[in-house]
DNA sequence: GCGTGATTACTCGGATACAAGATGTCCGAGTTTGAGCGG
DNA sequence: CCGCTCAAACTCGGACATCTTGTATCCGAGTAATCACGC
């Protein structure tokens, strides 16, 4: 079990787009240059958080990807969610009667990790 | 990223065995046929649950596999570990400056659910 | 100058290729139990 | 009744086969800005 590339080319993608500030687009070739990540499969990705309304995409000459209005309460969560998808980590899937003990506990355990995530917003990651 | 079924095959392995409690091993055959999995498969599994220390096996005639005498004290995150590695969710593997921000959210939010894993031992999740 | 068209610089989406890891199977080898059998 | 042998019931480990998923590439299409050119 592990977080996938594309989970951390979108957190930083995000890191920059908030560091950066200005309004102004950012081409995807920037973004892929400096994560070492082809421009087409960031691309991809990046169509995930457009999606998800977290940022939008400016199309043609001078195009490319910038921060949405409310970028400041996204938080890890959103994004990891956002690439990752929301399923839950565990699912038992086998009927030993119901409210199985290992996925109340598994997945309590996830709850605690997600609430640390979703307390991590791009606000303060930008203080940094 | 989600738990693999091996994992979830582990840790029902370790309740049943937990709840059976007589000192006698169980054939992998038995066990294999609560969980609707191979035998083989689940075998290879269990092996990694010795190699842990978490169980131990008996070869030949009426052989099978029961739990160390140490299980109270076995949690959550030793199974998981045996099974997933102890290798962290995530890895930044990119130079942007020592300490990527990122990377010490992510685990710390990780840490978070390792310790609520750490804390349910087989003594504790027996009495459900 | 001023529209108009062509060129350029981008994003978007689908199809596809590739790689790695999880899942599952097969088989040969070792080990213990217990039953059968001969003395 | 004792001891030996042999078969049965297991686990163990390596070598595969298969499936799924993540990662990545290619290409054609659409879109917006900018440049060139003719009037």
């Amino acid at each position: 079990m592990k977080f996938s590339k594309a989970t951390n080319y979108a957190l930083h993608t995000m890191l920059f787009l908030v560091s950066v500030t200005p309004n102004k687009p950012v081409s995807v070739l920037e973004l892929a240059k400096r994560q070492e990540v082809s421009p087409t499969y960031l691309s991809k990705i990046l169509t995930k958080l457009v999606k998800a309304g977290m940022i939008e995409s400016a199309s043609g000459a001078n195009g490319g990807y910038r921060l949405n209005l409310n970028w400041e309460n996204i938080s890890f969560l959103d994004i990891i969610h956002a690439i990752e998808g929301t399923t839950s980590l565990f699912d038992c899937s086998l009927d030993h009667g119901p409210g199985c003990p290992i996925q109340q506990i598994v997945l309590s355990a996830e709850e605690k990790m997600d609430e640390h995530l979703r307390n991590q917003n791009m606000s303060e990651l930008v203080k940094k």
